[in-house]
DNA sequence: GATTGTCGTATTGTATGACAATATGTCAAA
DNA sequence: TTTGACATATTGTCATACAATACGACAATC
């Protein structure tokens, strides 16, 4: 029985990660979180959070540690966990990093994406502009997120796909914030970025994809400082 | 008493933050990792780990899972966790992370960086040089993480510093092995790299400064690469 | 009425013991 | 050599307990 086809050995390849109840519980959680369901500042009680997910205050405890070296929680010692709310600065330093992550991504992408990714991440932008048009936040989030995976998945680099999710789900308040906030003019500039980039990826334009995300990303930055500031200011 | 100079009132502030045990479990857990009492690939087992460290299974797990969701150790359910050992592929993700991160800081640093952050950069890269030249390991492993963390600091990009910060853990290993397998001629390529970071900060040169810590991560694992194939090859 | 001191309660931090589920090694049987 | 059964070790999860701390309420004092 020495047949090697490495087809058949992964085909036979039995899932040993059998999902531990800690872990269904940090998703559960850190869903909630995105959702909205908790928000930034709120508090965490670990006995009200046993009762809400059914598992013991172990697991909580643990998803919670999970959580928070995400950045999704912050822990006060002796006092509890709260839902991590965004500084302005931190957010500034969220897009500076986003925009060399995604230049980066969007470089890697042209280089190493087959014909599949290419047209799966075609689609998803136009299922992006439409849900965009139609003013649809919920819609748009999910495109967003499907983008970028798509993006990063084609860009083949585990670990900034990693790192660009929990940079998103800590942005997730200040998304959902600004992405209702906004107005016709600005989703036409964002569409056009959107296939600027498309474009570019398209004629395999390394250097110009990943130029128009980095553009994508700074007009983001841009609109989320004006939005933010629009919101404060009336107080 | 309304006195309000803001630097009285920042004196005063008490700190909130006492270390709780597990924070101070997953510091020592770390530093076997980065020192590598544990290797990689141990198996880290918990009622050992709760006899070596003298705190209770609570604590050592609660440590455990912060390590997990930083990479540095990997859980498998129902085994037990291990010490991460990073594959040829991740390492070349990271690496690509750290170009345009490092580019990045070093960018911010230029534009944001004070005169005390500039010389404090000056005199690590000094003591930097000389460790590598003394080929102490050690030294060099403290110069470099010093460099980059005086690097980050100047940007002001907290963010970013802590994504290196978990980036050069997860490689520390790695760092280890092919820092003290380096050669000469090698040496003083890297300190020439070096000397032109410092050059073109000195001159305010942002995209110059950003281009040489680029070179530089790209030689560095150009050279990861090589020594990793070297050490394989003979086996 | 405002400030201060005291107390009670809620919650976290940590330890411990327990037990089922699972993984792994051992050893005998075929 | 392979198979099967058993014993052991370890994790995953829970319940319980208690000290330390944070925080609000309420009384005492000026």
């Amino acid at each position: 029985m020495k047949r090697d086809t490495t087809a058949f050995v992964t085909a036979l390849r039995v899932n040993r990660h059998r999902e531990t109840l800690r872990g269904k519980t940090t998703e559960r959680l850190r869903d909630a979180i995105l959702n909205q369901f908790f928000l930034p500042g709120d508090r965490l009680v670990e006995r009200e959070l046993c009762e809400l997910t059914g598992v013991s205050r172990t697991s909580v405890r643990e998803a919670l540690r999970h959580l928070e070296s995400q950045g999704l929680v912050k822990s006060v010692p002796n006092s509890g966990m709260v839902v991590a709310s965004l500084s302005l600065e931190e957010a500034q330093h969220i897009y500076e990093i986003r925009e060399v992550l995604e230049g980066l991504a969007a470089k890697l992408f042209v280089e190493r994406a087959n014909e599949n990714h290419t047209n799966l991440l075609i689609e998803t932008e136009k299922t992006l502009e439409k849900a965009m048009l139609a003013r649809d936040a919920n819609g748009t989030t999910e495109a967003l997120n499907k983008f970028y995976t798509i993006l990063f998945g084609g860009a083949g680099n585990t670990v900034a796909a990693e790192f660009i999710n929990t940079l998103t789900a800590r942005m997730s308040y200040l998304r959902a914030t600004t992405t209702s906030a906004e107005n016709i003019r600005e989703i036409k500039v964002a569409i056009r970025n959107y296939r600027k980039i498309i474009s570019a990826i398209q004629k395999k334009d390394a250097d110009r994809a990943s130029a128009c995300c980095v553009a994508q990303v700074r007009h983001s930055a841009d609109r989320a400082r004006e939005i933010l500031n629009q919101l404060e200011a009336p107080n």
